[in-house]
DNA sequence: GGCTTTGTTGCCGTATATGCAACTGTATTG
DNA sequence: CAATACAGTTGCATATACGGCAACAAAGCC
């Protein structure tokens, strides 16, 4: 997330598409322009462009939302990612059984990007998570993740999301806390955070031959329908995510480095 | 898809995006020089700067592929793109009542882009559509789009899509047959193309009140199951279109002007 | 171990991205 | 409806970052 001396146009132009995704509605060029701390010129340029390139559309001569371009992209990643296939039917099966959304989340450097979900019949479903970005240390599934990396290397991590904005201010952990959190998933081999909000979340970990983290299967539902279930849920994401790692035997979690 | 002069590191770097997305497991920095006519050296600082930025990843040291960075990209998309949370009810219906998957389809520019896909309880499914992009003229869907349009943008469009490639070389098609199949979607009220694949589709059309085209909406089945159905199965897409033209009547299809 | 292929880096000229400021056009407000 | 405020685009000068060539390094391949 540093500002990159070389190629800034790339770095502008692709921060500004994210930014677009971000927001509701479509965005005016001053908004881009606090959002990326540039100049609304540049802005105005660059979104031009885009626009040209296919990947902006105006809406009403001051807003730009994306077009449809952006998906061939996500298509390709899903199409090159074949970990969603092994694990989708025991996504599937873990479903079925209890009876809530399932969703798969991997590490992309300090972050998480959930990329499979699936959702029992319900009336009321969850809403769609695929897409998303959080930092490492602010959900269940990431914790689940972080927490199977080397200790000098979470303490890496967070300190450099120490500044990180999160979306739920009761994750934030000083570093004393922080064992407690890690020894307390070890025992029970699943993580759970207690939040204010009305969703209960468990996570588990799927791991490659060596330890290091694949993804993380959890478990999303309504509190009023799992909070007495916690235990009960958190081990059979653990199963799940057991028999997910002897799937991927062959396939080694990828590399992170910097 | 022409060069354009400014921010060329911008479009190149989309470019490169691109090309990795439509490629198979990962390609090099040599085939992008290849496929997108730059130096290797850019490249090479190109892609150095892309991985850097976090949405592409290297595999082996020769070959990256994306991050799961693109897909909060297409997530910001569908939350902005609201025909697709009006139409799904609709062609959630048309599934169920067709026993066939059943594809949402958008104009981008000379292009067309799957959106939603449906797909019945089958043993054997369609593979995935979304994030597809189709020449205009190629597919029945691009087709149900092309012939809504005035006849002067129509040729304009053929003439610019003549030497894009096709997947399936049978659509191509002379401008005197072209005004055959024109007339011929008009009296039946959906598009079918004889091909010589396995897979049979058809597609009507939704429009906005002034009759510009929305999105397609197209039945896809194996022909075994299909092929003596064309008629019904075009009927059926043509009402499912109806409704959601009334159902999105306060929706105006976007502006493509170039 | 030589040979081929591929990826990265130095270098320099030039195209070009950028910020400032002026300008235009569009909403807003009384 | 006029005056005002604000957002978006454009001119311009300058620094600079991009891009191509070529040399270098590194990794497969006989």
């Amino acid at each position: 997330m540093t500002e990159e001396a070389r190629y800034r146009a790339l770095a502008r132009g692709l921060r500004i598409l994210e930014a677009v995704a971000d927001g509701r509605g479509g965005l005016t060029v001053t908004e881009l322009a606090e959002l990326t701390g540039t100049d609304k010129s540049s802005v105005s340029r660059l979104v031009a462009t885009l626009v040209d390139l296919g990947f902006l559309a105006r809406l009403d001569n001051r807003r730009v939302v994306l077009t449809g371009r952006v998906l061939s992209l996500a298509k390709g990643f899903q199409k090159q990612y074949n970990l969603s296939e092994i694990a989708r039917p025991y996504l599937q099966e873990l479903c079925d059984v209890v009876g809530e959304t399932v969703i798969l989340t991997i590490r992309q450097g300090d972050y998480t990007v959930s990329i499979e979900q699936i959702d029992p019949e319900q009336p009321f479903r969850m809403v769609p998570h695929i897409g998303n970005l959080a930092p490492l240390h602010a959900t269940a599934a990431g914790r689940a993740i972080l927490f199977a990396l080397p200790v000098v290397e979470q303490h890496r991590i967070l300190d450099d999301l120490r500044d990180a904005p999160v979306e739920h201010p009761e994750v934030r952990l000083d570093r004393e806390s922080w064992a407690r959190e890690l020894e307390l998933a070890r025992t029970r081999g699943f993580v759970w955070i207690p939040r204010t909000d009305d969703v209960e979340r468990v996570a588990a970990l799927a791991q490659d031959r060596n330890g290091l983290p694949l993804a993380a299967v959890s478990i999303y539902g309504p509190k009023y329908r799992m909070q007495n279930r916690v235990t009960e849920l958190g081990r059979e994401a653990r199963a799940t995510a057991a028999k997910m790692s002897r799937a991927a035997y062959g396939i080694r979690a990828r590399e992170h480095s910097r």
